[in-house]
DNA sequence: TAGCCTCTTTGCGCTTACGCAAAGACAAAA
DNA sequence: TTTTGTCTTTGCGTAAGCGCAAAGAGGCTA
């Protein structure tokens, strides 16, 4: 299986092949494979023994976890350009996490042995792939404040808000989410039950700051989103913007 | 300020040094400094630039975060031979979280650049922090899944069993955890209020599973606490056993 | 177009946990 | 010993969110 020359672009923004020169990143490549699973299959399951390190060229992921007593909890989607399973560099671990794709997908992956070779060769490998397991880190410390402190309301529109920004697409309605995002999947991301989810969207969109589908959301007025997410006093004189920019990280 | 035969050998046992043959561990050694700061000082503060990393060698130190409003989080307690700040090997990054002793404590610690060095001359020191890293993000994803999915009840069980795991003492009454630990520090690990954590240990005090004191908990009956870990039916018929090896990893 | 499956909404009752307020308990200092 | 400060308990009212059940809506297939 091939991959494309705007699909290597893709490749080349990834994080941890930061810093490579050309040369090193066509050498990196050469020793890559590539796999495209259909939707709802899996790149690897929880658990597993971690030996493949990955980076989404196409379509959608989910990483999931499942809890002892059946649920399932989602730490996140994941889009092109993006890593995952870069556990697979250090030996003898399991995946700490299910990686489920969302649509066809495809990727790109290094064995662990190539893995270790490439981090030989180019030591700058390792430290990019501690800066993206540093990023990680704060990332979950961020979620535990989040699941520690704030309330559902408020939990829901930072995690819709980190989706818009990571994936959102500007319309002229708004700003749309698109990954077939249904309300069990926010109450997954958000320690929350699918009703609860279900009333919130509606009661916003009430309010007029989101119209919500099928396995689908559009913010139509991001700032009131932000508003509640940061707890700030409602303030009902703005303009409605519809600016993605106004998604900007909490 | 020197640093004792038998402060070395906790060091010695650190993940970040491990596998160092010894002539490489006294050089490693060679370059470190010590410090000693006083019950409720910082080593360092959430937000800082991370220019330092430390091996906890004396005392205990509360890893803690605290949100926009204010309120504190509690990520966890260190005991001698951790390692914390060891973000402080990347470069123009701050650190995630605050350090406070508890207690009088000591650390030996390394400068950024002193352990890029090292770690540019002892490879293994960079595969041993992805390794601690990889740890602390899979402990963090098992309290984003504890935080989403169980009770406040069930998530007091299992950070007192993990507390006693750590740093638990085993007396002729029970496990004792003594780490001036109060009820509002058990509040901000669990994500709940000092109140909660209260009735809930008032409630197991008259179920016979602990004993609690000021900033002092003994687990008398260990397995108990388990069952309400694993959210497991209720079974009075066991024997009361005060086992450390009960407190196994849930 | 009818049928089916899945996703979503909503009413309702109920549990859990919050959080104020005030009293009680403990430990160190004066 | 008394005082002071901190930590802890507990009563009480309340709010947030859960979760069942049942109905509604959207999209796919035959």
């Amino acid at each position: 299986m091939g991959i494309t020359t705007e699909e290597i672009e893709t490749v080349r923004k990834a994080t941890i092949l930061r810093d490579l020169k050309s040369s090193e990143f066509e050498s990196v490549i050469q020793f890559s494979q590539t796999t495209s699973i259909q939707d709802g299959a899996f790149f690897f399951l929880e658990g597993n023994p971690a030996d493949k390190g990955f980076i989404l060229i196409e379509g959608k992921v989910k990483l999931e976890q499942v809890t002892s007593d059946g649920r399932q909890i989602l730490l996140g989607y994941l889009v092109p350009g993006r890593v995952y399973g870069i556990i697979a560099i250090l030996k003898k671990v399991t995946y700490p996490v299910s990686a489920q794709a969302v649509g066809t997908s495809k990727a790109i992956y290094w064995e662990q042995d190539t893995l270790n070779q490439l981090m030989k060769s180019y030591p700058i490998i390792a430290l990019n792939a501690l800066h993206i397991m540093a990023g990680q880190i704060r990332q979950f410390q961020n979620q535990v404040k989040d699941l520690s402190t704030k309330r559902v309301e408020q939990r829901i529109a930072r995690a819709i808000l980190r989706l818009a920004r990571q994936s959102g697409k500007r319309t002229d309605e708004g700003v749309l989410i698109d990954l077939l995002l249904s309300r069990q999947d926010l109450a997954e991301m958000t320690g929350t039950t699918l009703y609860t989810v279900s009333r919130i969207l509606t009661d916003w969109e009430k309010g007029g700051l989101v119209k919500s589908y099928r396995q689908k959301i559009i913010i139509t007025y991001p700032h009131g989103l932000v508003t509640i997410a940061e707890d700030l006093p409602t303030q009902q004189t703005q303009e409605s913007f519809v600016d993605i920019e106004d998604l900007c990280d909490l």
